[in-house]
DNA sequence: CCGATTCAGTGAACCGGTTCAGAGCAACGA
DNA sequence: TCGTTGCTCTGAACCGGTTCACTGAATCGG
């Protein structure tokens, strides 16, 4: 058998002696009468015709793609993300390009040109490095919709604004409990100089009276793991440790365990996303959750709708999603706060 | 400013008194002066000039997409492996269409059909339905790469062996402790009559004289952790579940804890993936390492080939990846066998 | 009964690249 | 000096759809 060229529309006319122009439309369902459409999907049936996504792409503008730019896919919650992103992106029929920056800006950069000026109609970006100027070329051209950027107070295309107003909520809660001098692990990210998650940690603390060291670290488990063995082998050690991402808070639950250390009695942990693994760990796992799949779907919903209305993203619409936080076993009081009255220590 | 239109080959061809063909080769570095792509170079530059992908695609007839096809995104182990894999395409300067099946096979079906037949130039499945003829007729027309379906022992255009032994292993190292009562957790996939692994794991029960009950099992932990409560609460109560993902393990570990059930005393527990997750989730989970990022180098680099040589997918390179058995401490020996020696009990 | 409208279907241009056959020219060997 | 070779570049066809302007026939209102 001759190695079947794939069946084009010129093939499916031929067999129905219509124009290619007619088949088109008749697959669609335009123009043509109801006996024609009928007549033309069986011959497509028949000739195994499935059409070339690539040539009506090119065609139409618009290839129903979307591209996906994790700042780490290794990452828990942001995998968690992607998955939640691709059902809701799903129910507009939209497919899913997934890149990963690895938590290096110049490959986000590059991933974003490529991709947001070739493939696809629209873009959605889960970390950015806010200072880059590229967001808002790209935004000139394709829809872009930003999440978990409402720290930077920079504009693209479209923003999913969240979570500054997590990030207070779970510094307010160590304070409340005692806390004064915390760790703030954050998703390394090596050469963006103002990180936003950094400035409002810092802000906020400042107000609280915290003492707060912002260390950096990986993504990863094993990575968190290490960062978090140096800290905790710090003196003074800090009583909490808030990581940035649940990811990071597995790392410190390891960590600590390596050490010898109890949480939440000798050291409070608190995540940030809210990931199943939380609710396995022992203790229970105390984060914010960001509603990620309300995330995931006015991402998709807002894309979808931009992208339907080659509406220019001039549209700029903003849905702020609200974060909870999720009180479980992994902060308590810190010691000095446990053994007298806690005071006002400044 | 009028919406500026996007550059096309064509104004790089005005702007350096070239035609069209000129600029395509240069830009390729072929047959081209070095003065002369320089000269295009800088024009395209200047122009901001990046090339359609989508017009390159049709022409060439490569789109350098590689359609990856999860069975459940929803399980941390599939996650995991999508972020493996992206690592190892961007090697090859491809990039990842990430579709999910979500344990649905008649959707697993159609995206296979939507992405193969249209936008990619080679697929991974990662969790395929094994009953389906789909996959020979796919394989026919591009290079098709089946991860984790040693079990099924049909051959789709190149397949990536590997699980059977692990399963193996584990069922082995369970007899070898004197366990004799297990249940085992599969991912669900509702209506695929015969499941591999299932088969697989009759096969070897009936050769330990292991009394195995299968249960299916969503891969979330949540829906994890309502099966396993329920499996949990029967009589007699299995003295070992064996999971397969690790995902469904955390359930287990959930619902172990909720009823109040130590995890290995009252019940050993295992897992399969290796996953993170497993090394901080207490106590730590014995599991089966399939060894993913190496499976997931040798898928893209099967792909790679195939796709850069146009080869026709006959070559069904076959690459196998040894899974390893990672005993950490999840599986204990059931109470009988600690009470008096583990009898033939049937 | 006739002109206006509607509708199914056609032909050709177009999307923006790649690639093939061939042209023009310089360098080369005989 | 001339034919050959090799290199750079051109024009046109092509990839496989979509869409626009248009045609001929049927339908409609008056």
């Amino acid at each position: 058998m001759p190695a079947r060229r794939r069946a084009t529309i010129r093939d499916v006319a031929a067999a129905t002696n219509l124009s290619p122009a007619a088949v088109s439309y008749a697959l669609r369902g335009m123009q043509t009468t109801a006996e024609t459409q009928a007549r033309v999907r069986r011959a497509a049936e028949e000739l195994g015709y499935t059409g070339n996504a690539v040539a009506r792409a090119l065609a139409s503008g618009r290839t129903g793609l979307v591209g996906v730019l994790s700042g780490s896919l290794e990452d828990l919650g942001e995998q968690r993300f992607v998955e939640a992103l691709g059902r809701s992106l799903g129910r507009h029929d939209l497919h899913m390009l997934v890149a990963d920056a690895r938590g290096e800006p110049e490959r986000e950069r590059s991933l974003a040109t490529r991709l947001g000026g070739q493939w696809v109609d629209g873009l959605v970006v889960s970390a950015l490095d806010p200072s880059a100027g590229l967001w808002e070329e790209l935004g000139e051209r394709l829809p872009v919709v930003a999440v978990g950027d409402a720290l930077g107070g920079r504009t693209v295309g479209q923003v999913l604004f969240d979570n500054r107003s997590g990030v207070t909520m779970m510094l307010e809660h160590f304070h409340a409990l005692g806390h004064r001098r915390l760790a703030v692990l954050t998703p390394s990210r090596p050469t963006t100089p103002d990180r936003p998650a950094e400035l409002v940690v810092a802000e906020v603390c400042a107000r609280l009276g915290l003492d707060a060291t912002i260390v950096n670290s990986p993504h990863s488990v094993d990575g968190a793991t290490e960062v978090a063995a140096a800290l905790l082998a710090a003196r003074p050690r800090p009583t909490g440790v808030f990581c940035l991402s649940d990811s990071i808070a597995c790392g410190v639950y390891v960590a600590a365990a390596d050490r010898g250390l109890a949480i939440p009695r000798d050291v409070s942990v608190a995540g940030y996303d809210d990931h199943p693994v939380g609710r396995v760990i022992r203790p229970a796992l105390t984060t914010v959750d960001w509603n990620l799949d309300e995330v995931a779907t006015a991402a998709a919903d807002l894309l979808a709708a931009a992208v339907a209305g080659r509406r220019r993203p001039r549209g700029r619409a903003r849905v702020r999603v609200a974060p909870t936080l999720v009180e479980r076993g992994s902060i308590g009081a810190p010691r000095a706060a446990r053994r007298r009255r806690p005071a006002a220590a400044r």
